[in-house]
DNA sequence: AACAATTTTAATCAATTGATTAAAATTGTT
DNA sequence: AACAATTTTAATCAATTGATTAAAATTGTT
């Protein structure tokens, strides 16, 4: 970015990680994003050879963003209760500034499990991170309740993601307004959290 | 269900069933279905006029499909905590039935929420159950912690769904086969449900 | 300024899509 | 058996889709 004017293939670029966010890959059609880009369709195809490989080219940078939270706070100098309660708030925001994330990834891996490509090393960063480290050390020593770190991640981010995935259904289920659902999502937040930490450190089983 | 032979009216919606839960509204076309169903592509205007009416026809039998768990699970005459654990097992178990169910609703009511309308009424049947009023003495009596039945009951199906839902990240990322992933699944379900009763039962606050 | 390389455009392509039509086949009723 | 109503079929439609092409415009280099 150390031009003023973006180029072609950024535009192109940005405006296929809108879209294809939006619409999904069956919902996206080459035209919605050139016309998102400003740009001439054909050059789609020039930059990027095909719907397809433009495609990729924004999916593994979106489930890289799909982790972010976690990976930026695993080697963090905190203590685990507190990078529990970081990847959880951390979640809860991106959830609302990118509502559209979560089932984006979801939905297209569900959808084409070969074409959506992983090369994000997940487990090695997550194996070989400080949360991990301090996860176990804490478990042996009788501290919390022995989970693995897999089953841990995973109830934290089910219990935030889904709460936003499931947004416009809660909102239609409960006859709820945009605000009536912000402090659902607030509250549900606590509960959470709650939740997780009294099962890990007031229940050594 | 009378004769032997499905009508092709039945067969279609089927059809559409499988189809579109596969592949979602926008990846199926009119002849996916056609086919599965083993007809001719015209008969599906025929009975249904268009492919969104056809849509409309299957979505909110999917969508109570969804909650049948909770539902049935409700009035019975059993305690909150035997229903609670029914709920996450019944739910656990239609995972595994109907694995593109959860992804099906989700995603279609955030694609097009115009579209996917709910005429089924979650909430009444909800406030009016047995299990919301099992709910509220055993609150009032301060057994258990104080906790909204729209929170509880997210929480039970976020930890469920978001596990399957997330099946082939999780596969992908730690590098499971099926079978460790069942494994996995079923350990999980036990944290959940100890997660979920401990934070009832046992922090009263 | 002259030229080559790169980028952008308008026009167009074949394939696919949801949908319609008119005729054919089947079914039910008298 | 004769007939009308219903169901099914093959053929076809216009619109949309991802992609290509050849020419035009722009940019960078000497």
């Amino acid at each position: 970015m150390k031009c003023l004017t973006k180029s072609a293939e950024d535009k192109i670029k940005e405006a296929a990680i809108k879209v294809f966010l939006e619409k999904g890959f069956d919902g996206t059609t080459t035209r919605d994003i050139a016309k998102e880009a400003g740009v001439n369709s054909a050059l789609m195809n020039y930059y990027f050879r095909s719907k397809e490989k433009l495609f990729l080219a924004i999916f593994d940078e979106m489930f890289q963003l799909f982790f972010q939270g976690v990976l930026e706070i695993f080697n963090k100098p905190d203590s685990l209760e507190d990078k529990i309660i970081g990847m959880i708030d951390y979640d809860f925001e991106s959830c609302k500034v990118n509502p559209d994330l979560t089932n984006f990834i979801i939905n297209e891996l569900h959808r084409n499990p070969e074409r959506s490509i992983i090369n994000y090393p997940i487990k090695q960063l997550c194996d070989h991170s400080l949360f991990a480290q301090q996860l176990k050390v804490s478990i042996d020593e009788g501290r919390i309740a022995n989970v693995d770190i897999r089953h841990l991640l995973l109830v934290m981010k089910s219990n935030i993601q889904f709460l936003f995935q499931t947004k416009i259904m809660t909102m239609k289920i409960w006859n709820m307004t945009e605000n009536e659902f912000n402090v659902y999502a607030d509250r549900h937040k606590i509960i959470v959290k709650d939740m997780i930490l009294n099962y890990l450190f007031s229940s050594q089983k």
